[in-house]
RNA sequence: GCCCUCUUAGCUCAGGGGAUAGAGCGUCUGCCUCCGGAGCAGAAGGCCGCAGGUUCGAAUCCUGCAGAGGGCACCA
């Protein structure tokens, strides 16, 4: 709605110039917003105190000018010139009777952009194949599926990835741990590992491989042990992680394996690693120092160099995520990639954007850091400690609490806002509880539209389409609490593609939070089924369902459920 | 020491350079012959951390300061 009303002011400027009204030095541009305060119109522009000294004109008399053109337009039910010297647009009620139509038609599409032809890559969560999610992990999950869904709708196409980090040290010293717990269950006498994870979870795999392959591994060699272990741990936890992740509605794409990266070329040539080096080096931007390959990361804005190859050799954690850029980039082409990454990441996001810089797609890779979640039980901190295995898992928080209340409060903050979450109040289904809100408002007109209906079915969109016909007659929505609900229906579109823009999903759930609040608003003031007004009836019923497809679509894009009943 | 994020109502937080700064919870007052009261209406409650600057206009942009959290490896 936003871009028609600015269409329409940029026509009436058009006009004023035709006509010899105002003259321009630089070419006006209008934009428009919705004022605070509702008595001022539906939308305000400033346009005329913007570009007044490029007219030459003080600003209310250009405001004039404008604002006299603008209301000969149909769709335009008052103009007027306020303050400074903005232009406060009324529309007509018949914009906004017809944008229940379209919604009803449109459906989970309303708002939705056509294919732009543009892929982005959105990488989140790849948490270490060592252990268990955890709650932090969880926030990143809701993040970046709703990230990826609001990309989807505004157009991209998308593509939902995890890099699974399979090659590294870490990996060693969990195999190790497993190994240790294995001997332990053998009965035999070993040190647990210093730097080990002590979590009950390792136990637990042990055990499994105990119980599966017996004490048979005890006499090996510990490196052929460890090596056996580890694939079998990490394809337990790699099962586990998708499995936590599909339960919480995040399905991925692709799960990248860092070792394919440390892995030979097919032709059994260089790594993707060397020949991501290969590249850097050959743009001028490697050097060697004391006998370690540096990657020169301050000539992108970094603030040091980073190491590539270490004295003794081997490659640093950093070496394979410049090759894992290129293969984003290089190899697989992406138009856009975003990495979404914990707060304790923040301190890597200059050097990676200076290594896709530097491998020639600059300004293309985006960095998004999400904050902490700190946990709580009725106001107590609930602490967690992976080292110790004194922790609450995001498996059991998911178990605990339920899909749809997770994701709703994981969302509900600004994604650079640390996140305090109290599992007591995320349980409660009570009105402190925004999620059950919002569902129940939901849930609330299916429960309308059945009665209407006369029938208990579950399929609520064949009762809707049963109830209002096509040409159902909207004008008869002229009351101001429906009208006020057609206007904030009507905003969907605009706050779907800001909080696509933004990459904040969180906009959305304060946005289904007043859509619930102006249906029930709505059903306070007006009755919906009157038998002796059918056609004010049937204009309200698709009120009500243009207000529970446009909570569903709004729900959908949180990746949170839209419940018929509860 | 350097870098990142945050500081808005009693509490938890929104706020895309604009008009009298908003919501939920909490407190107080009302609304059930009627489609789901998991609802609605109203009241009270603010030096937008502090100080400068840019602008016709700043909670919003810039600088400095103070406080809170996080990060600073040839770790991953």
């Amino acid at each position: 709605m936003r871009d028609v009303v600015e269409q329409l002011l940029a026509q009436a400027i058009n006009e004023a110039i035709e006509a010899g009204e105002a003259a321009f030095s630089e070419a006006p541009v209008v934009e428009v917003e919705r004022p605070r305060d509702p008595s001022h119109g539906d939308w305000a522009t400033n346009v005329a105190l913007k570009s007044a000294r490029s007219a030459g004109m003080k600003p209310r008399d250009l405001a004039e000018i404008i604002a006299r053109r603008v209301a000969e337009h149909p769709d335009i039910a008052s103009v007027e010139v306020a303050g400074p010297g903005f232009i406060n647009v009324r529309l007509a009620p018949a914009v906004f009777q017809r944008e229940v139509a379209r919604v009803r038609r449109a459906r989970e599409r309303y708002g939705a952009k056509p294919p732009l032809g543009e892929r982005i890559q959105v990488e989140f969560v790849s948490a270490n194949p060592v252990g268990p999610m955890h709650v932090g992990h969880g926030r990143w999950a809701a993040l970046g599926d709703s990230i990826a869904r609001l990309l989807e709708h505004a157009g991209y196409t998308v593509e939902r990835e995890f890099y699974v980090n399979d090659a590294g040290v870490q990996m060693d010293i969990f195999a190790a741990s497993v190994s240790a717990r294995y001997m332990e269950l053998c009965g035999r006498d070993v040190e647990f590992p210093e730097d080990g994870y002590r979590g009950a979870y390792i136990t637990d795999i042990a055990r499994e491989i105990f119980d599966e392959e017996g004490d048979a591994w005890a006499d090996r060699p510990a490196d052929e042990r460890e090596a056996h272990f580890k694939e079998k741990a990490y394809q337990q936890v790699l099962e586990h992680l998708k499995r936590v992740l599909h339960a919480f509605g995040v399905d991925f794409d692709v799960w990248f394996s860092e070792r394919t990266l440390h892995a030979p070329g097919p032709d059994g040539g260089p790594s993707e690693i060397e020949r991501a080096i290969a590249r850097l080096r050959e743009a001028g931007h490697v050097y060697e120092h004391e006998g370690a390959v540096w990657f020169r990361s301050t000539a992108f804005g970094d603030d040091k160099d980073r190491v590539l190859v270490k004295a003794d050799g081997s490659y640093t954690y950093f070496a394979a995520d410049v090759a894992y850029h290129w293969d984003k980039f290089g190899v697989r082409g992406f138009d856009r990639v975003i990495d979404l990454w914990g707060a304790d990441h923040h301190g890597y996001v200059k050097r990676m954007e200076a290594a896709v810089a530097a491998l020639g797609f600059p300004g293309q890779l985006e960095v998004i850091i999400g904050q902490m979640v700190n946990l709580f039980r009725n106001g107590e901190v609930v602490r967690m400690s992976k080292r110790t295995g004194e922790m609450v898992t995001f498996e059991e928080l998911l178990d605990e609490v339920g899909a749809d209340a997770v994701r709703y409060f994981f969302l509900r903050r600004s994604t650079d806002q640390s996140l305090d979450f109290d599992i007591g109040l995320a349980k409660q289904q009570t009105n402190e509880n925004p999620v059950f809100y919002v569902q129940y408002a939901h849930a609330r007109i299916c429960s309308i539209l059945r009665k209407a209906a006369d029938s208990d079915s579950d399929d609520v969109d064949a009762l809707a389409a049963r109830l209002v016909p096509e040409d159902t007659d909207l004008s008869l929505l002229a009351e101001d609490a429906e009208l006020a609900l057609v206007r904030k229906i009507a905003e969907f579109p605009d706050v779907a593609a800001a909080a696509a823009e933004q990459r904040a999903p969180h906009r959305l759930t304060r946005y289904a939070e007043d859509l619930a609040t102006a249906f029930h608003q709505f059903y306070t003031v007006c009755r919906v089924i009157d038998p002796d007004e059918p056609a004010l009836t049937a204009a309200r019923l698709a009120l009500c369902d243009a207000t529970r497809l446009v909570i569903a679509a709004a729900l959908r894009l949180l990746g949170v459920s839209a419940p018929v009943r509860m």
